[in-house]
DNA sequence: CTGAAAGCGCTAACAG
DNA sequence: CTGTTAGCGCTTTCAG
């Protein structure tokens, strides 16, 4: 066995040949297909044959004729931000136990790229895409992977007539309001996302339906693009309002931009003033105060999505319906702890502290 | 054109057909060959009729014919870490520049889950490997890719013969050394990264020296797994030591920890102790005070990591020497900015707040 | 400048 | 229970 480099990889009449059987047999095999009713020595010799050469099936072969690549593509605005990457994780995984191998693309927060994908993604074969869309993604192009018979799932943002995969976001922010006023806050202020994602305006109109609930005034509203910047900028913005006794983000890299506004104004948080965010990344536990927040489970959206897909490719027709996940309240201590004026008790609100800040470094 | 729902999908033949040319025509055309010496009106009969019957090649079967799948994989410890989502991002982008798609396989910190990787992969039939190995790797599998004429090149940390793209963490350490010493800070203490990975070595190593070179005392060392929490505990013990006037730490997770552990523990910083991390992770950002620290760049890493593989891919037996990308001094507010003693002045180094904290939320 | 023909390695009927 | 056979859609000599 010290042939030189080349070393021809074997193929499956290689293994028959050796096995002494025919090529079915070692597809089947392969497949596990009728395995079953298969003479156990006639298998054994079959696999003993494959370990001999080192065999590995050609995937490109497999796929021509099976018509399907198990291969799935990801689209993401940005994947360095941990949302996605999580989300990521979640789409992988679920898709890797299925099978499936994930092709995740970065489309850079661009509408432009977004599309040159769909339609690379489309010359890669993919079998289905999950999209989280930047904005109001191309019709065109989803047009054409429909029409190429290649399913699109959403997730965490929703696109007319295409399946999605989502947080309850009205939900959580209503509940956020509700816990708010519970603690006593009255003069609020609200920093919304991009008007053209649903993910924004849910938060926002919940937040508005909880504040009504309760009973009190609604917020002075901002919007911002759900960056760190636009979070310091209408923060120090709206914090000229000195009557203000909280600011509510729609997310929390916006809050937590509000949060350094609010200090670098010189008011104490939370004692002058209540912040809270939506999210509840994994970098808000490296801030301090910690933030209040409403916790998505991103991995779980991804996972899910990545499920429906899957169900979607395997029968094509089935209507799927929309996926809304639940959220749950997370309370920090950009909030103040005690009710300001009357008691409040947030339900389903879970205590910080109970989850680990993990991750081993990569350098 | 309304035809029911399965529609079938045009193939080369279908386009030869409806241009009045034979499939090697079609081929040529879709491959760019001999394109140059075609008759101008045979192209464009092609394309129109590619256009006209919105035909996509197979891309099982180019790759069957062809034997590469123009697919490489990376396989990364934690994809939501940002300098790995960094580092997915960079050798994305190359790869597809050069017509390669990237698989991104998350080996969740485990190196029998990076182990099980390795063989699907080659199930798959990438065409190369990108590998951030979690600890020391699986030589087997590694050999076993190497068998199958599937190159391998690993990023950010070292495996004894493959071919590497890292930082030059040793020089950015001593860099960092220097400038403490420079500041005037004596009485370092300096917690490391797992003894296993060639990142953590480099730095400590790099940091010794510079110390040396600096005159200054050998510093306490202790030794973390990278993460957040041993951060904490770690600096919580050793910031027992009232006299020490700066703790360095292998990387910004761990140095964030012990800038929490020392605010605890009631020492102002920098005032009372200086800190300095490691990586310049976007996460840092969020933390207060800023960071000093010595900024990794993740993104260069991986384009430049996915640019080795492809050369080896296209060459399998060109040797490849390392790369080492050069690393940057950010200097931030957890160290004092004014020297204690003596003055010094830092080369290479940048001040903070020339980079915007980017990021549009996902949520 | 273009076409005919031979497979790439594998799966899936269809026969035994 | 196992073998024979016909392609999947494309690239690539080799002839014109």
């Amino acid at each position: 066995m010290n042939r030189r480099e080349p070393k021809k990889r074997a193929t499956i009449r290689d293994v028959a040949l050796r096995a002494g059987v025919s090529i079915s047999t070692v597809s089947r095999v392969i497949n596990h297909k009728d395995s079953s009713q298969m003479r156990d020595a006639t298998r054994e010799r079959v696999i003993d044959a494959m370990a001999a050469l080192d065999y590995t099936p050609v995937k490109a072969a497999r796929d021509l004729r099976r018509r399907r690549t198990h291969v799935m593509a990801l689209l993401v605005p940005d994947i360095s931000n941990p949302f996605f990457s999580l989300l990521a994780r979640g789409v992988e995984a679920a898709g890797f136990k299925v099978g499936y191998s994930t092709l995740i693309c970065d489309t850079n927060n661009s509408r432009d790229e977004e599309r040159q994908y769909m339609s690379v993604l489309l010359r890669q074969n993919v079998d289905g895409v999950i999209l989280v869309p930047v904005g109001r993604p191309d019709r065109a192009s989803l047009d054409r992977l429909e029409r190429s018979n290649i399913p699109v799932v959403t997730a965490d943002r929703r696109v007319a007539g295409i399946p999605h995969v989502e947080a309850d976001n009205a939900g959580g922010s209503r509940d956020l309001a509700t816990c708010l006023v519970g603690l006593g806050y009255q003069r609020i202020a609200y920093l919304g996302g991009p008007q053209e994602v649903s993910t924004a305006e849910d938060r926002l109109q919940g937040f508005l339906e909880g504040l009504a609930a309760g009973g009190a005034a609604p917020p002075a509203v901002r919007r911002g693009d759900f960056t760190y910047d636009s979070g310091v900028s209408l923060g120090t913005e709206i914090l000229r309002d000195r009557r203000l006794d909280a600011v509510v983000a729609g997310n929390d890299l916006m809050a937590i931009g509000v949060l350094h506004a609010a200090i670098a104004a010189g008011r104490r948080v939370p004692e002058d003033l209540g912040v809270a965010g939506f999210d509840d990344i994994q970098w808000a536990a490296l801030a301090r105060p910690r933030l209040t927040t409403v916790r998505v489970p991103f991995l779980e959206i991804g996972r899910s999505a990545a499920r429906v897909l899957v169900a979607r490719i395997q029968s094509y027709d089935g209507a799927v319906e929309p996926t809304r996940l639940p959220v749950s309240l997370v309370i920090g201590d950009s909030t103040c702890a005690q009710a300001k004026t009357r008691s409040g008790r947030p339900e389903r609100a879970r205590k910080r502290g109970d989850r680990s800040s993990k991750g081993s470094s990569g350098a």
